[in-house]
RNA sequence: GGGCGGUUAGCUCAGUGGUAGAGCGCCUCGCUUACACCGAGGAUGUCGGGAGUUCGACCCUCUCACCGCCCA
């Protein structure tokens, strides 16, 4: 016997354990005949691996799972291949962050391996966090294939990687300007880098022009958002069209502070619109200026340190002053000179690290780099082909938009928890690109002659570099594996849209380099999971939701079944708790269907064949479960996880426990054995289907009731995770489709009328059915005890005309009267018909006007029309029996 | 500045060229032998403003307003 209540954390994780003991997360599946099944793969986005699972993942992860689970039930041979990253800045910054709270010594006071092992240590600790939590969800990944991108295989795949790029001239070393972080002391890439938006100002100085002679001006005015780089200009850039300046091109500025004196040049970068349309020039900290020295041949002059400190490149006085408070001093020196023109607020865009936070600094270093530009080509000739389609399709222009702008990548991070470059350096400097250092060390023995003592270049790869290969490294790839061969390119990826640039286009890229195939037919992206009220989850806003909170609450199919049907495309998710918990009901609703099931004997029938159901409603409820199952089917298919959703709950809750249990209970309870017989068993076939339909989104609960449900006929042949989907056909039935409608209609109208009559709820009416012919007669007959029953009537009976004082109901084809004389409020009654009449008779208004318009009946498609028509006819019929009605009720008061 | 998306019931959101929907919330009633994590009934919308196309527009086009996000 079912409990009242379902419990899931007293099911969820022994489910999950005997899937996992029975190998159903396996990929592998053969079909029946023992050919090999359709493959159906998805590779994971894999989740930091010391992270731990919030809102994103577990949106991110249902979803797969709902793919996957639908697809396992179709037979295929579904990989869901699952493993995760090593998150270098964020990992490294973790333990660093550790080391520094137990006051132990610094990385560099370690030493690189003392500080790599320490670092493997923290990843042996944590790293099976997020993997558990993954289980929690319900994820059925094949644990068995799991990987890390710090593996021995994916880091062979990441050592070909780079060193195919590299002697295909792919990946290239290079300075320049690179985007980089003062507080972590690496380089990080154009994407890692935020711009925020903060109030700051516009500096305006002076700066003497030398020898100005019979020129007007005595000063050159140029405004700054940073003035702490004045000390590393190197030229005054105006507009060549500009007339203000053109007597000035050539001369030279006296720039202040340093001593040292530069040109005014000419260069389109100056803006005349802007200020007084001179523009300082620091190539060495500034992309634009960067440029322009470029152009011009300026010297770079770098004037910061690696931690953003001013270094020995600028006069005495501000050596070793943090960039910021060498700011205040260059101002007040300035000012000190009457050298400042004024100072305006402004609102600037700062570069911001997405990780540290701090401002990021163009700094000029020597980086490695991959060449995007090239990779990029047929990856955007992919989606334009079609061969890999984005859903929703808009975002396919935000990956074009990126991939044909695209950058060079910059790729080498000075950090030491990751794939370390492959390159080694001779004495002289000579870049050797090897697998390995043997090879390395006869590269260079063949190019000097001689062997060479060699130099590892210390930089690891950037985390996205090993992710990019993710679709096919964790398949075996650089070997030729089965797997591979089998499962790439894999099914669908899905992902989130913040990610796109990262991964899904390096994916595409790096994809179509090694393997000539794109790494995924389709792209899902989905949206963001927000809070209640819209906002972007933030510990810092303190609204952040804990999925492991909300599975303990109200169970993982509760979550999974709220992150499915709030999955529309194209909109971010505001969750709110209460919506999980209406969906924790819904469970619990099915658990008391099944138990209803349970009580009146509705046991599984082996070669049961629901076609060749008698009775109306078993053969109603057939077809319902047809169409439901095509529904959720089609939605699937098309990733509408919303939709499938909620088609699988309007029919669970709203036809089949609403109407069908209900209907059902009169012939449960009735004599007929047969028909009790036929019930038992359509009942349970439907709830089988259901508890099909509605596994991928409630694995949990759906497999612990097909097994209790299993119980009452000696154990089912599969659990449901490997139980067919519903694919049902040849089940409608129109006749009964059209008498349930009448029977729900008739319960309906009753049920309507009583309560706004206040007839108690416990009181027991007669009906009187007038103006009905045989059909109908017929009909009501046949559905006399449900009716009775759910009505709550107390006799029912025939009769030419309603009786006097009667309630009226004008049904379609019938009337029904409710003689409540003693009761009803006469006053009330006729009121409510007469609001009857005035809605009809605004209908037949409207449609008689559209109907009347030649140019409609001349132009809409026959069957608008006719609908119409039938349509105006049905009111028409309405109305007149409501005006009958109303007669009957006046001439009886 | 460029791009994308949004504006539909109190809230959160579906939706389609041909009679406006769901969940939650709200109101009334009810312990009818699956379920009060329930049942029955009910109220609530100028589908952001304006113009156009169309026999017909919530839906298509244009435009305006406001709100988000991404990229410069």
């Amino acid at each position: 016997m079912l409990e009242k209540h379902y419990s899931p954390s007293d099911i969820e994780s022994r489910i999950y354990q005997q899937w996992d003991d029975a190998g159903t997360f396996r990929g592998g599946r053969k079909n029946a005949d023992g050919t090999p099944a359709e493959p159906f793969s998805i590779v994971i986005p894999p989740p930091n691996v010391t992270g731990s699972l919030h809102m994103g993942h577990a949106l991110n992860n249902t979803l797969q799972d709902v793919l996957v689970r639908f697809e396992r039930m179709r037979g295929k041979d579904v990989l869901w291949q699952p493993g995760t990253d090593h998150a270098g800045i964020a990992t490294q910054s973790v333990v660093e962050r550790q080391l520094m709270e137990r006051q132990l010594p610094d990385r560099r006071a370690m030493g690189r391996a003392a500080f790599v092992e320490r670092v493997w240590q923290w990843k042996e600790e944590s790293g099976g966090t997020i993997t558990g939590q993954l289980k929690r969800l319900g994820a059925s990944c094949d644990w068995s294939r799991e990987r890390f991108t710090m593996d021995e295989g994916l880091s062979r795949a990441v050592t070909k990687v780079f060193v195919d790029l590299y002697r295909q001239g792919l990946i290239y070393k290079d300075k320049r300007l690179v985007n980089w972080d003062t507080k972590l002391l690496t380089a990080i890439s154009d994407l890692e880098v935020q711009s925020v938006e903060t109030k700051g100002h516009l500096w305006y100085f002076r700066y003497p022009i030398k020898n100005p002679g019979k020129l007007k001006q005595k000063f050159i005015v140029v405004a700054t958002t940073r003035p702490e780089t004045m000390l590393g200009d190197t030229a005054v850039a105006v507009h060549p069209d500009d007339k203000r300046w053109t007597k000035y091109i050539g001369k030279m500025v006296e720039l202040p502070l340093t001593g040292r004196e530069i040109p005014i040049i000419a260069d389109e970068y100056a803006d005349p619109e802007q200020g007084s349309g001179a523009v300082k020039i620091t190539p060495a900290h500034d992309e634009n200026d960067f440029e322009v020295g470029r152009r011009h041949d300026l010297p770079l002059i770098n004037i910061f340190d690696q931690h953003g400190a001013m270094n020995e490149n600028v006069p005495e006085a501000y050596r070793g002053m943090d960039r910021f408070d060498a700011r205040v001093r260059i101002v007040a020196d300035l000012e000190a000179l009457d050298l400042v023109e004024k100072i305006e607020p402004h609102l600037l865009k700062v570069p911001k690290g997405d990780r540290s936070d701090s401002i990021i600094e163009p700094w000029l270093t020597d980086q490695w780099y991959v060449d995007a530009k090239t990779l990029a080509g047929p990856a955007i000739q992919a989606v334009e082909d079609g061969r890999t389609v984005f859903v929703p399709k808009n975002w396919e222009k935000t990956y074009f938009e990126w991939m044909r702008n695209i950058k060079p990548w910059t790729i080498s991070r000075q950090l030491w928890w990751g794939h370390q470059i492959p390159a080694w350096y001779g004495p002289d400097g000579e870049i050797f690109v090897a697998f390995n250092e043997a090879e390395a060390q006869a590269l260079a023995e063949a190019h000097y002659g001689k062997p060479a003592e060699l130099r590892r270049d210390e930089d690891v790869l950037d985390t996205w570099f090993s992710s990019g290969l993710w679709a096919f490294s964790t398949l075996g790839w650089p070997d030729e594996t089965p797997e591979l061969a089998r499962y790439y390119p894999t099914s669908v990826l899905v992902t989130g849209f913040d990610i796109i640039f990262f991964w899904v286009a390096r994916m595409m890229m790096l994809g179509l380099h090694f393997m000539h195939e794109v790494p995924f037919h389709t792209v899902y992206i989905h949206a963001l999971v927000r809070d209640e009220k819209g906002q972007k989850m933030s510990k810092s806003k303190g609204n952040v939701m804990n999925p492991l909170d909300l599975i303990d609450e109200y169970g993982a199919d509760a979550l999974r079944f709220t992150l499915a049907a709030m999955a529309a495309q194209g909109r971010d998710i505001k969750l709110s708790a209460n919506r999980v918990e209406g969906y924790r009901n819904f469970a619990t609703k099915i658990w008391n269907a099944a138990r209803f099931g349970e009580m009146n004997g509705c046991k599984s029938v082996a070669d049961f064949d629901p076609s060749s159901a008698k009775e109306t409603i078993n053969r109603w409820i057939a077809g319902e479960a047809q169409r439901a199952s095509a529904a959720v089917t089609e939605a699937i298919e098309q990733q509408r996880f919303n939709d499938a959703a909620n088609a699988a709950y309007q029919f669970v809750w709203h036809t089949f426990c609403d109407w069908y249990v209900e209907l059902a209970k009169p012939i449960l309870t009735g004599a007929s054995e047969t028909a009790r017989a036929e019930t038992q068993a359509m009942f349970a076939w439907t709830f089988d289907r259901i508890l099909a339909l509605l596994h991928p989104f409630m694995p949990f609960i759906t497999e612990e009731l097909w097994q209790r449900t299993g119980e009452a006929v000696g154990g089912r042949d599969s659990m449901l995770i490997v139980a067919p989907w519903p694919e049902l056909s040849s089940l409608e039935d129109k006749a009964a489709d059209a008498e349930i409608a009448w029977v729900i209609e008739f319960v309906s109208e009753v049920r309507s009328v009583r309560s706004e009559m206040n007839v108690p709820p416990a009181a027991q009416v007669p009906l009187v059915i007038s103006g009905a012919g045989d059909a109908v007669k017929a009909r009501a007959e046949r559905h006399r005890d449900t009716l009775a029953r759910l009505a709550r009537l107390s006799a029912m009976r025939f009769e030419a005309a309603p009786p006097k004082g009667a309630v009226q109901i004008v049904m379609k084809d019938a009337v029904l009267a409710l003689p409540l004389a003693d009761i009803i409020d006469l006053a009330a009654e006729t009121d409510r018909l007469r609001r009857e009449i005035d809605r009809v008779k605004g209908e037949i208004a409207k449609l008689d006007q559209k109907l009347s318009d030649e140019k409609f009946t001349a132009r809409a498609p026959d069957h608008v029309v006719e609908e119409n028509r039938e349509r105006l006819a049905n009111a028409a019929a309405a109305e007149k029996r409501l005006h009958d009605a109303l007669k009957r009720l006046e001439a009886a008061a």
